[in-house]
DNA sequence: CCTTGACTTGGAGCGCACTCCAAGTTTGTA
DNA sequence: TACAAACTTGGAGTGCGCTCCAAGTCAAGG
């Protein structure tokens, strides 16, 4: 059982996110109960540093501030807000997932237009690839 | 051969953005050479459209309008920048390869917690699912 | 004790990408 | 020809997520 604790400056280096957001995610009610020493200095412990890391990717995949505050706000209420939580992640999933497919469909859209370039072709051209390209873009399949 | 024109709402709903969006990419120069109608009112013809749904890729994928407009400017000077215009879009389609891996990573870490709310467990427990989540986070693998 | 650097707070400022507004013009239908 | 709906422009406003600043406090080495 480890008992070590962290300034902000190594929170920050160790999550991959500024001291400042730190700060600002605190205020904002994304951090819960982050402790200080005698001075008001912030101590992170490694419990803490957990929270944060996966606060930061809810962050990541998009989730907007007021509802990772809403989502830590549950954690604080305690257990009985756990099927609530539960169905705020699992709509976040698919919203991760949604992204991702999204992401999908648009690379193929540049795949393509690169191979138009290295196949040296203009979009007026009547060529295999500048076809399926416009149907791509236009979305009819 | 079409020859078909349409307006800025049609173009919006064609394209799934605002006709007030627009409007603000043609002023960004993210839309090129858009003609006019005797009234002064815009007329999209479907490769306008093409070119409007290239755009929105790269938007979608998160490219800043100050690069798109870049992109768009090279495409305007012609034929000898297309090696320029080439290793944007490589970079670009690397860029969205790599926020689909944060994505899936991100994905990974969000369906395990919603493991360990399956299986009613807290943080702290000593449980399998739960380790996971915790390499996971500490990125300790 | 003194200094230097890290930390604290509240609040202002910023960059981005829209989004909306006002005032006027054009278009299409009755 | 009258009128509503759709369009035009320039510019202001908005929401988000930080990011920076000033003025002061705290911590640690010499």
């Amino acid at each position: 059982m480890t008992c070590e604790e962290f300034s902000i400056k190594e929170a920050a280096q160790l999550t991959g996110v500024s001291a400042d957001t730190l700060r600002y995610y605190e205020k904002a009610g994304l951090l819960d109960g982050i402790s200080r020493n005698v001075g008001g200095h912030r101590r992170f412990t490694s419990t803490d540093l957990n929270g944060l890391r996966f606060v930061v990717k809810l962050r990541l995949t998009g989730m907007p501030i007021r509802e990772v505050r809403q989502y830590v706000e549950l954690v604080r209420q305690g257990d009985h807000t756990m099927d609530h939580r539960r169905s705020m992640l699992q709509s976040h999933g698919d919203r991760i997932r949604q992204q991702m497919s999204e992401l999908s469909r648009c690379l193929e859209v540049v795949e393509v237009k690169l191979e138009m370039y290295d196949l040296g072709l203009r979009p007026t051209d009547e060529h295999d690839c500048t076809k399926r390209l416009a149907s791509l873009l236009e979305g009819t399949k």
